[in-house]
RNA sequence: CGAGGUAUAGCGUAGUCCGGUUAGCGCACCUGCUUUGGGAGCAGGGGGCCGCAGGUUCGAAUCCUGCUACCUCGACCA
C-alpha cells in the first residue's frame, strides 16, 4: 500500500488514488459501507475539531451566536423559495415513515406509519431558520440577527468523494437578517474576509476571492461570493461561500419588519458556510508522496518524539527521564507533543508513520544525544534533519513551527501563482486548460459563452475575482468587450 | 438515470478464458528467539459458506440466469 503511494505523484492521472491512499493510510477516514458517507477516524476528527474550535472562536468574537435547528425540514418549508427547491430537489434524503414492523417477509416499513407530510433531511437550513426568524422579527430594533450553526447536512450527490463531496458532511452555516440591503451586502463580504483570513493564516492555503456567475450561484441567492483554491493536480476547489440572499427568503416566509418610519419592509438576508471539505483541501494542497503535511496551527500533534531504544531496553529509563523534561517544557509553551516510546516498533517504522500523519516536527533522542547533549530535529515539510543542542530545543521548536507554517503557505502560493496563466485567445485557453491550473481570461458576461466553454473544455468560471486588475479586453469566443478577466478552472 | 467494469480472509490480490487434489500469495494478526539512529530477520500458528439466490454437471470460485453492492466516466456539488 505504502509502496504504491510512493510510486504515485500528485501530477499523476491517478491523483484520486493518491489522495484516497493518503487519507486512508494517514488514518483520517475510511471508505464507508454506506454510500459516500464519511467515517472520520479519531485523527481525522481531531483535525476537524482544530478547524472548528478556531473558526468558532473567530466567529464568536465577530458577534455571531451559536444555535441548533432541527435536522428534519417539512417538505413544504423547503418548497417555499422557488429557486432554492429547484436547486436542491435532486439531492434530498426524505423521511416518509416513522415505524417498522415484523411480517412474514421480515422487518418491513409499517404502511400505517406513513407521515402526512414528508420530512427532508436538511441539505442546508435556510428554510427552517427563516420560518423561525418570522416569529422573532417585528421591528427594526430586532435586527440584525447574527446566528451560526455547527451541524451535519445531507446532500445525495451522485458521485461522493472522501471529504470533498460526501453524502453527509459537517459544516457551519451562518444565517443573518438585516434591515438594509447595504448592511446585508457588507455582512456577506465581512464573512468572506473572515474565511479568507482563516484559510490563509491557519490552513496555509492561498485563495482567490470572487463572486460567482449566475450559473454557479447558490440556489436562492442574488449573489454568491466564494474563495477558490488550487489543488496539486491543477483542479480548483471551492473552500467556502458567502451568499447575499436579498429578500428572497424573507418574501418566501413573509418576514417583514417596521422600519424607523413605521413602514413595513422585507428583511435582508445572508448565509454562509464552510465544511469538512476543508480537510480534503488540506490534504490535497500540502501532501507529498510520504503522506500528509499539516500546518502547525492545525496539527493535532505538532511534535512527535521518538526515542532510540537499545537492545537491552535499559537505556529507555535514562531517555524517558530526559524526554519527560523536554515534553514538560514544550507543553508549557503551548505545543502539543506525542511521545511514542512503544517498544514493539522500530524507529524507522515510527518515522514513516508520523510522516504519513503529517506531524510537523519529529524529535529523535538516543544514547548518543544523551552523551552529547543534542537532539535530532526533523522537519516534515522539507524532510530535512538537524542536530540541535538540547538546552535550546523548546525555543528552536517554537520558532520552527512558525517557520513551517509560513513556508508551506509560501510553497502553496508559489504553486498557485506559477499555475495561473493569462490567455488572450481561445486556442491558448484550450492548450493551457489541459494542464490544469487557473486561467485568467476575458469573458463577455453571458451564460451562453460560459456554457459553450464548459461543454468544449470542461472548465468553468470559478469566480469573477474581486481584486483582479480591471483592464479591458475581448471575449475569447465572441470578441465582445470585457471589463475584466475572470478565473477559469476544472473542478472536482 | 445512461455507458463500462469489479466482487475470493481485516486489507491487497492469484486462480475464472479452457470446471477436476485440501483455493494460493503479500501485508496485518498470534507465539518464540534475535533485533531497534529510516517501514527488522528467522521459525511456527490462526483466520475463507470464493457477493447473494437459483440452474447445468459425477464434480462449480470457474459455465448459465436473476439479484445486490461497489468502482470509473457523464449530469450534480460545501
Amino acid at each position: 500500500m505504502i509502496k504504491e503511494l510512493k510510486n504515485l505523484t500528485p501530477k499523476d492521472v491517478n491523483f484520486s488514488q493518491w489522495y484516497n491512499d493518503i487519507i486512508i493510510n494517514a488514518d483520517l477516514a475510511e471508505n464507508s459501507d454506506i454510500r459516500g458517507c464519511m467515517i472520520v477516524k479519531p485523527y481525522g476528527y481531531a483535525i476537524w475539531e482544530k478547524i472548528q474550535k478556531k473558526l468558532d472562536s473567530i466567529l464568536k468574537k465577530a458577534g455571531y451566536l451559536n444555535v441548533y435547528f432541527p435536522l428534519f425540514i417539512p417538505k413544504s418549508f423547503l418548497s417555499k423559495e422557488a429557486d432554492h427547491i429547484k436547486g436542491f430537489s435532486k439531492e434530498c434524503a426524505i423521511v416518509t415513515h416513522y415505524r417498522l414492523k415484523n411480517s412474514t417477509k421480515g422487518i418491513v416499513i409499517d404502511p400505517d406509519a406513513k407521515l402526512k407530510e414528508e420530512l427532508i433531511v436538511r441539505p442546508t437550513s435556510e428554510t427552517i431558520i427563516w420560518n423561525t426568524y418570522k416569529k422573532w422579527i417585528q421591528s427594526y430594533r430586532d435586527l440584525p440577527i447574527l446566528m451560526n450553526q455547527w451541524a451535519n447536512v445531507i446532500r445525495w450527490e451522485m458521485r461522493p468523494r472522501l471529504f470533498l463531496r460526501t453524502t453527509e458532511f459537517l459544516w457551519q452555516e451562518g444565517h443573518t437578517a438585516h434591515a438594509t440591503k447595504k448592511e446585508a451586502l457588507q455582512e456577506t463580504l465581512k464573512v468572506l474576509n473572515i474565511y479568507t483570513n482563516f484559510v490563509e493564516k491557519y490552513m496555509a492555503i492561498p485563495v482567490i476571492k470572487g463572486i460567482k456567475t449566475q450559473n454557479e450561484r447558490f440556489a436562492g441567492a442574488l449573489d454568491t461570493y466564494c474563495i477558490e483554491a488550487l489543488m496539486q493536480d491543477g483542479k480548483a476547489l471551492q473552500m467556502g461561500t458567502s451568499h447575499f440572499l436579498g429578500q428572497n427568503f424573507a418574501k418566501a416566509f413573509n418576514v417583514q419588519f417596521f422600519n424607523q418610519k413605521g413602514i413595513k419592509e422585507y428583511v435582508w438576508a445572508t448565509s454562509w458556510g464552510v465544511s469538512s471539505r476543508l480537510i480534503g483541501a488540506l490534504v490535497m494542497t500540502h501532501s507529498d508522496n510520504n503522506g500528509l503535511i499539516l500546518p502547525p496551527k492545525l496539527a493535532p500533534q505538532q511534535v512527535v518524539i521518538v526515542p532510540i531504544i537499545e537492545k537491552n531496553k535499559k537505556n529507555l529509563i535514562f531517555l524517558n527521564e530526559k524526554i519527560t523534561n523536554i515534553i514538560d517544557d514544550l507543553k508549557k509553551s503551548g505545543i502539543s507533543v506525542k511521545y511514542d516510546n512503544s517498544e514493539n516498533k522500530k524507529p524507522g517504522w515510527k518515522f514513516a508513520k508520523y510522516e504519513l500523519k503529517g506531524v510537523p516536527i519529529r524529535l529523535t533522542f538516543g544514547m548518543n544525544d544523551l552523551k552529547n547533549g543534542t537532539i535530532e530535529v526533523a522537519r516534515r515539510d522539507t524532510l530535512t534533519k538537524k542536530m540541535i543542542s538540547i538546552n535550546c530545543i523548546t525555543n528552536y521548536v517554537k520558532i520552527l513551527l512558525k517557520d513551517i507554517q509560513k513556508d508551506i503557505f509560501q510553497k502553496a502560493l508559489n504553486y498557485h501563482l506559477t499555475n495561473t496563466t493569462y490567455v488572450n485567445t481561445y486556442d491558448e485557453f484550450k492548450n493551457n486548460i489541459k494542464n490544469g491550473g487557473f486561467i485568467m481570461a476575458h469573458w463577455d458576461g453571458t451564460s451562453k459563452t460560459e456554457k459553450q466553454i464548459k461543454e468544449e473544455t470542461k472548465a468553468t468560471i470559478r469566480c469573477i475575482p474581486l481584486y483582479e486588475d480591471l483592464t479591458c479586453g475581448k471575449d475569447l469566443i465572441t470578441g465582445m468587450t470585457s471589463k475584466r478577466r475572470v478565473v477559469f478552472a476544472k473542478t472536482y
